[in-house]
DNA sequence: TATGAATGAGGGTTCATTCAT
DNA sequence: CATGAATGAACCCTCATTCAT
């Protein structure tokens, strides 16, 4: 999946069928989730049709009640995917074991690269607000999800500050939150942005000059 | 309207009756518009219903279509009016006739404060931008409202630069975007970063906090 | 109006403002009844939009009630309008003062230009067919418009059967169906005709094919 | 379905169950087109309500967009129908077999026969034509169903020319057209007809005297 | 006489979901 | 496990008509 892509129904023409045989709980249910992420992404959860997800996914409609008890099961099910998906992805950068300015730097690239890559998330997480997380509340395993994110960045903001390379007194969440907004703001917005300033935002030249703004800002906030 | 009400139907007992008398044009346009900010912004384009929006103004809902064509036609009506005020409140700070660093300051400080007292505006760019801005680009009047803010911007950059007192070669729109992101991500997605982070970000203190915040990371960016 | 216009509504584009003054009751019922005229024949009683006929007519909607009672009073109106106007034409043509063949050959002649002409004759007669009459019931004057061309049919096929030039015993209803038959049904079901036949009927032509066909039958006919 | 039948909803009393049990596609299928062939014979296409329909039928409402898709697909569904029903009843007369007068009287008379004895074929041929066969066209399988008539027609005609017992140069279509004609018209505004002639043309004797009528009009035609 | 706003009933259609096989 | 028919509640929209000016 990719930031430019089309995503409006009716030319996107996905196979029907499925290749695998009948009976495959697995494949079924991935099926559907990909499908409903799909789906979900395009239209939110209201617009969202259930025939649409079964169709792409190429299961009969029963079975997704059979997996994920209706729509708003499956819906929850595509979030609580799409959240891990990129804590997990994030985890795999092992920025504790870096220095203090480069796990930054690290993470702050990471992010942009991750949601120009994954617009789903984009989508998604709007789509969660807009209903004020009624249904990411109803996920357990959320919340602990992301404490190792906040564990680390303010292990290496308080080495930073020790080292004398990055201001003291940074609270990890605004900051997290400030690397997040600057670049999902920009891209889940881009369609507005790009129709009120006349001004492309998804074109390479245009993604590359905002990843580095972003660098810009977040290492003239750090510097002591 | 502010950030924290409840936005969920059945318990809002709305009057039913609006007290205009019959036959007055203009509030009835008036007020077929209100009750659709209020629930586009709660419900999105497809979750709001046309019932409910005609229930809340007290009219009759033949009037919609009278007025506004139909559901699509006062969606865009809405989110023209929803534009059209944000960038006249813009337009009465007068950043033009300030010093650079306090104009981009006041800039930063009116943004946050203007997107804290108008939720309606953070949910309609995210619906808008959920169907990549399909209606906004039917809007001909839109990208005119917002080339005085890219002008005021660029010329104060300019100017500050030729002062020393802001580092040369910024983007206006670029530094408009996070200047916009940095607030609009937090707020816009204030419920999700509640769910993962296990805090609150809807108390006085906390949009405080972040407000302060807001301004560190621009002047900081800014400082030559 | 001829048989072959396009009678479909957008492209349509007449004149929404008629130039007559205000005030001015005999052309506004006039307008009103050639707006319905139009209506009533191109979609039938049911699909015919009260608003469609007042605007084509470029009077307000509420005149039409006022003129008129309503939608079917409207319909009514046009009925016998329609009628009158078929019944006064063959009345011109003063069957009676003929020599009985010519004058049923000049009638037969007359019955297929006047269909070719007025389509709408057609239509509004197959519409109130389709609802058994029930509005011309409704009309007093209707069949005392129809006795004279019995009475003159009747004494001509007497008068044509004593020379010797006609076959007795015909009956004068029977044969003025028969020739309205001829190029009624080839009309009005042109459309339906053209398609399973594969085979224009509209063309100049074929309508003068038909016309000379339809001669020929009631000719051989009427032959003692 | 006979042609004195009273077509008026209210008094109908139609059973709104069917006696069909549940999940029996064919039959739910079935009387989906029995109820709607009624309702568009007797209303017409904008006249019809779907609602009727499904209620007629005794199936949900639902089943008509399953099945055919729409109010107009099924509108297609019931031309294409009945128009497949006279031409195979046509078809079981062989009429090639027989001797070329006798085939084209016996056409006669079942033409007049089949109007007859299904009213919604006259009907739905003049909403059809109303609406200038925009759906016939829509239908791939129409024309072919016709061509054998047409060869049928074209071979007697030929064969009885030969014979001398037909008058030479007859064009096979335009002598089908006036073959239903007589009926077609005399059948589809009898209730006009009626109104304007101040005589019945539905009861038996006033049909019986018809039939014959075309007969003698058709034979006096064909005569060399 | 003329106008355009206002109305309530009902139009076709779509939806998430369940049932029978 | 899997299927497609079946359901009833809404949804958006349209209509002929009336009201207030």
């Amino acid at each position: 999946m990719d930031a430019t892509s089309s995503e409006t129904d009716p030319p996107k023409a996905v196979p029907p069928k499925r290749p695998t045989g009948p009976r495959d709980p697995v494949r079924t249910r991935a099926a559907i989730l990909e499908a409903a992420t799909h789906e979900f992404r395009a239209k939110g959860l209201t617009g969202a049709r259930v025939d649409t997800i079964a169709k792409r996914s190429g299961v009969n409609k029963r079975m997704i009640y059979h997996y994920f008890g209706g729509k708003e099961g499956l819906y929850v099910a595509v979030l609580e995917a799409t959240y891990s998906a990129i804590r997990h992805a994030e985890g795999d950068l092992h920025l504790g074991d870096r220095e203090p300015l480069d796990a930054i730097c690290e993470l702050v690239r990471f992010t942009w690269r991750y949601f120009i890559d994954h617009p789903e998330f984009l989508s998604l997480l709007g789509t969660e607000n807009l209903h004020r997380a009624r249904f990411l509340k109803q996920s357990s395993r959320i919340r602990d999800l992301h404490s190792p994110l906040v564990a680390t960045l303010s292990h290496q903001l308080a080495r930073g500050a020790e080292k004398g390379v990055i201001r003291p007194g940074i609270d990890p969440v605004q900051l997290y939150i400030s690397i997040a907004s600057l670049g999902f703001f920009y891209l889940s917005n881009r369609y507005t942005l790009a129709t009120i300033f006349g001004r492309s935002m998804d074109d390479p030249a245009s993604l590359e000059a905002r990843g580095r703004h972003i660098e810009d800002v977040v290492l003239a906030y750090l510097r002591p």
